[in-house]
DNA sequence: CGATCCATTTGATCTAGATCAAGGTGCTCG
DNA sequence: CGAGCACCTTGATCTAGATCAAATGGATCG
């Protein structure tokens, strides 16, 4: 653990992020009280119930976010990837608690700077807001997700969305790219939390990708070879070759979501807040 | 139509949320350019994929956003409730359409004006703020109703929700009073589409329910007499009478979640942003 | 190198909820 | 007041995914 100060410079993440929605100053103050802290994976970060007294933003690894309840049944909320912001600034306590999915680096902030940065400061203010406001409209499609995808499509949305936020310049020409190696950044148990499956049915489904030659699957299972990644796009449209389509409601007509498709969980790299 | 601002004296519901957190001057200013909307039930507000021009918020009645697939099925993301806001600010456009579940009346606001206040007012900026966070606190738990609820677990969620936010006085002590009556906002398909079930299911569960007294179903099936609330409570505990309440995953002890119970949707009355 | 401890895979079976298919019920409108 | 229609209920059946139960494979460690 050690003060950040030094570390900033260095830091690509957030210079795009919550820190380049800083003046020179305010970075300056903000880096002048933040610690770099590491988490290794499984750790708890903070628990469900407690007011943190401090935020933090993701420098590297994932981080998850997730509820019990009271059965014992476990859902991940949310994951946070580099650049990523943890934390409700004027909250009250955490509805869900956070978790080092993989081993993590975090950049650590007492609350109370950062509250008081935000009041004046219009524009990390306006970060944080549009930062909420993104999460919100990805825990919206995980909620699409969970409420009508099969187990097929749940997990090629999971594989195409981690292939997409570390190969982002491939995903962009999505054909031209030969095999795209991946590393899921989390475990079975832990992506069946996230998709609202079993373990055995995660397993079962990778197996099945795998069978058909749509991935291949390296000794250790975290990893991860797309060989036709469009294979798994039309997965998300149909359920698989040669499926039922049926006619949209005709009675009302909405633009139909093309958007669906876009990568909603890992999200590319943050602009600057300009 | 017609202009709000004769009307914003007797709008209780604005004064605690959005308009609350103005200055008087600011308040006048965008009363003096907001308009009073109606629109009846089916009716669209707006459509996923373009940018409104404006922004609203709920006065009476209940407005649903969904998402539609590409296979005609449709998710409902979120239900906003008198005092809720809908747009989103700075944002581009929207990720969802906007849909009179039941008659509505709005109060409509030209974006650059709210766009303009909320750069200017801290207080807004930070309602605004505020409010996408508890969006985003609805969203979560409703991924774990999605992820991890059984069908009649997820029927007792969404007829205790609507209960809180009709009857919130009733339910701070919620055994002493007899009977609560209310009035389900949406149709069974839009329950459906909203928990993540089939029309069938929705009814099939609201019938058991019926069956075994825990609530009355009146003539119009939107209607409801809700006779033994506890039972719904102790629904979402264990999935009725004698049910396995498997340990808790004995490496990881987390406070449980004592507020997965708590009312998630329909939320009270928003208090003044302070 | 074998024993232990995981996480993962695979197999066999079961079931909650989907799907398919009729009926009701209440409303509007000619 | 009866036809048409939109919405809801009920019944019969099917199946995706859960559950139960063993393997299998990889790491770590003495």
């Amino acid at each position: 653990m050690h003060r950040a100060r030094e570390n900033c410079v260095a830091c690509p993440v957030l210079s795009q992020g919550l820190c380049g929605a800083l003046h020179d100053q305010e970075a300056l103050r903000l880096s002048s009280v933040s610690w770099h802290r590491r988490f290794s994976a499984g750790q708890i970060i903070h628990a469900e119930g407690e007011k943190p007294s401090y935020f933090c933003a993701v420098i590297t690894g994932v981080v998850k976010l997730m509820k019990s309840l009271p059965n014992g049944d476990q859902q991940i909320v949310g994951l946070l990837l580099p650049g990523d912001f943890l934390g409700r600034p004027f909250g009250q306590n955490s509805r869900s608690s956070a978790i080092a999915a993989t081993d993590v680096r975090l950049c650590w902030f007492p609350r109370a700077v950062v509250e008081g940065l935000a009041s004046e400061s219009r524009a990390l203010e306006r970060w944080l807001f549009d930062h909420v406001s993104d999460e919100l409209e990805k825990a919206q499609d995980w909620i699409v997700l969970l409420g009508r995808m099969t187990a097929e499509q749940r997990i090629a949305t999971f594989i195409l969305s981690v292939m997409r936020s570390t190969h982002f310049e491939d995903a962009a020409a999505p054909e031209s790219c030969g095999e795209i190696r991946i590393e899921l950044p989390l475990s079975r148990t832990e992506m069946a939390d996230y998709l609202g499956l079993t373990i055995e049915t995660v397993s079962r489904q990778i197996a099945r990708l795998r069978d058909r030659g749509v991935i291949t699957v390296g000794g250790a299972s975290r990893a991860m070879m797309i060989r036709q990644p469009e294979v798994l796009e039309a997965t998300l449209e149909a359920g698989l070759p040669g499926e039922r389509s049926k006619e949209h409601s005709p009675n009302l007509t909405y633009p139909t979501a093309a958007c669906e498709r876009r990568a909603n969980v890992f999200t590319l790299p943050r602009r600057p807040a300009k």
